[in-house]
Order: C-alpha cells, then sequence, then structure tokens
DNA sequence: CGTGCACAGTTGAAGCATCAAGTGTAGCGT
DNA sequence: ACGCTACACTTGATGCTTCAACTGTGCACG
C-alpha cells in the first residue's frame, strides 16, 4: 500500500501498534495466572479500594475505568458472584446503583496488586527508563486530549452522599 | 490502595492506561462504520497488500500481526466468506497455508486505508506533534523489548518460493 | 397532575478472542 | 522403513465485549 503517513511516521506507528496488541495481553495473562482476573475487572477492583468507603455509582465508576455501563454492568455481575463487589440502592437517589468493594474484595486486591505492579513496573516503567517517564506521561496526555475531548478520566473520585 | 509506584510513575501509568482502552476504541470505531472491520482484520489485510505477490504463509503473516496463529486462523476464515482473502496449500511444503489477498480483497483495502490512516493521524501523529514522534518511537521500542524479547514484529516480510 | 423526555442501569443476543485439543506433514534417528 | 518429536495449522467450546432493546426513576413544562 502506499503511505499515508511518512517514513518516519509509519514507523513509529507500527511499533506502537504493536505495543497495543502486545502490552496488554502480558498484562492480562500475568493477572490471569496469578489471579484469575482480567485487566480490566482488576481496575474496577482497584477503583473502588482507593475510593473513601469504596462505594462508588455505577455510573461514576464507568467514567474512571473509561468503560460503557453496559461493559461495567457485567462485568461487576461477575465480581458479584465471586462476592468481591456488593450492589445496592442509593438512599438519595432512586436511579442510581452503588457498587461496593466487600472484604474479600479488598483482600483480592491487597493480595494481586503488588504482582501486577511489578509487572507494569518490568514491562513499562524500567522499559522506558526514569528519564522518560515525564516524556510517556506528555504523550500520553496529549493523545487522550483527542481521543477524549470530552476530559472524562478524572483522577480522583468526587463522589458525595448516599 | 498503596503506591507500589511513585506518584510521576503512577500518573504516567494512569494516562498510559486510558490511552490503551479508548485509543483502540477510537479507531474500530472508524473502522467499522467506514468499512466494517476490525482494526485487527484490517491490518491483515494491510500486511497482505504489501507483500510481494500478495500472498504470504499463515504463520508468517501472524507473526507479522503479533498474534497467535489460532486468532488468525478465525479472522481469515471470516475473510475468505467475505471474499477478500483466499487460502491454498504451498507446493514446496505441505505444512504451510498460503493466505492470498483477492483483488476484491485489493479493492477493499484501498478503499479503507486514506480514511484510517487519516484517523491514526488525527489522533495519534499529529496529537504528539512531528517533535515528538522520534520519542514515540523510543518508547514504543523500549516497551517491545521487554514485552517481545524474542524480538518477532520484523517490518518487512521475507517470505520467499511457493 | 400527567405527559414527555432524559438519565441510570440491566439484560440477551451476536461477534470476537482465547484456550485446549485435534489433524496432518516434515524431518530425524535407528 | 519405522516411530518419534516438532511444526503448521484448524476447530470447537468458553468467556468477554459490544450492541440494541428494555425497565424504571427523576425532572421540566403545560
Amino acid at each position: 500500500m502506499a503511505d499515508w503517513l511518512t517514513a518516519d511516521e509509519q514507523r513509529a506507528w507500527r511499533r506502537t501498534a504493536a505495543v497495543f496488541t502486545l502490552l496488554p495481553a502480558a498484562l492480562d495473562a500475568q493477572l490471569q495466572r496469578d489471579a484469575g482476573l482480567t485487566q480490566f475487572s482488576y481496575l474496577v477492583l482497584a477503583m473502588l479500594s482507593e475510593t473513601p468507603g469504596r462505594t462508588m455509582p455505577m455510573s461514576e465508576l464507568a467514567s474512571m475505568v473509561s468503560s460503557s455501563l453496559s461493559r461495567l454492568s457485567h462485568v461487576v455481575s461477575r465480581l458479584e458472584k465471586q462476592g468481591w463487589v456488593a450492589r445496592g440502592p442509593c438512599a438519595d437517589n432512586g436511579r442510581v446503583t452503588m457498587a461496593r468493594l466487600t472484604d474479600a474484595g479488598w483482600d483480592k486486591v491487597v493480595a494481586t496488586a503488588p504482582g501486577h505492579a511489578a509487572e507494569v513496573r518490568r514491562l513499562v516503567i524500567d522499559a522506558v527508563g526514569p528519564d522518560h517517564i515525564a516524556d510517556l506521561d506528555e504523550i500520553a496526555g496529549a493523545i487522550l486530549r483527542r481521543v477524549d475531548p470530552g476530559g472524562r478520566m478524572r483522577a480522583n473520585p468526587l463522589s458525595q452522599g448516599c
């Protein structure tokens, strides 16, 4: 095929695209092997574990993990069957349902986090090296601004009430 | 949860992880909408389109698109049903099967490539800016070396015979 | 009030990915 | 020539993701 990108651009994109297939697979493999979790389901547990009260409305959780509500609902159903998350209504507002990390879920996160963090460090942080973490952050931020102009992906929860 | 990464590292990784969920989704959305293709199936067609003779052994194709042979086999089955790829035996070697891009498949790539390349440019290349393409390339390369130590992901095909 | 509409969430079906198991061919040693 | 292992796939089942359709709640407007 003809080049719609310059040679340099194409080379960088090819490599980047390869990373986009191989890195998630590698991280998923580690989590699956050691914890029986998907990267995504781990992220859900981790987000809940960091919020005060370990409780959050489904829709807020969905925006924090950048997923559709539908996907989150399916995943939380599975996590609920495992006993790691519990769902309940919200007193202040009849149409939100709250997801809460159970004690067993907390234990699961505590047991899983070190191994996962180590893998992230090994494959990403140490790979790019301390001098280039800032570059990575900047590049990721630049792409995010294009991909997610609405600027969801807030860093810290802002739930109140309930 | 406690931090297993420093604050800077964690911030960079969070953003990077967000890109890893949103960018593939955005690219898939464009391809699905405009061409009814997955990013992955497009990549398969594109790789075939660039190889001399538009023909390649399945296993070589698999390594070029960083996938398992199983995944590729399923995808090529679907592409074959659409009439974009044809499979056939290899004269020189009874256990390889060759995948060939049909004329219809070539037309499909030609019709699809510009829109896809434009989206890659818009969301990635232009986002990081010309001054940082080299950084992106370097970072992707560094991560690839960890994730794929075997060093597959060759840039150009090396098929001969058949 | 009550009608309409938007929001929050769930559910079922369909598609794609992954895993384990299977087929058939090459090449090697004896 | 025989079996043996390794390779190059293919296939079927299972699980996760996506999509469209549905339920039920809050809110605004007449």
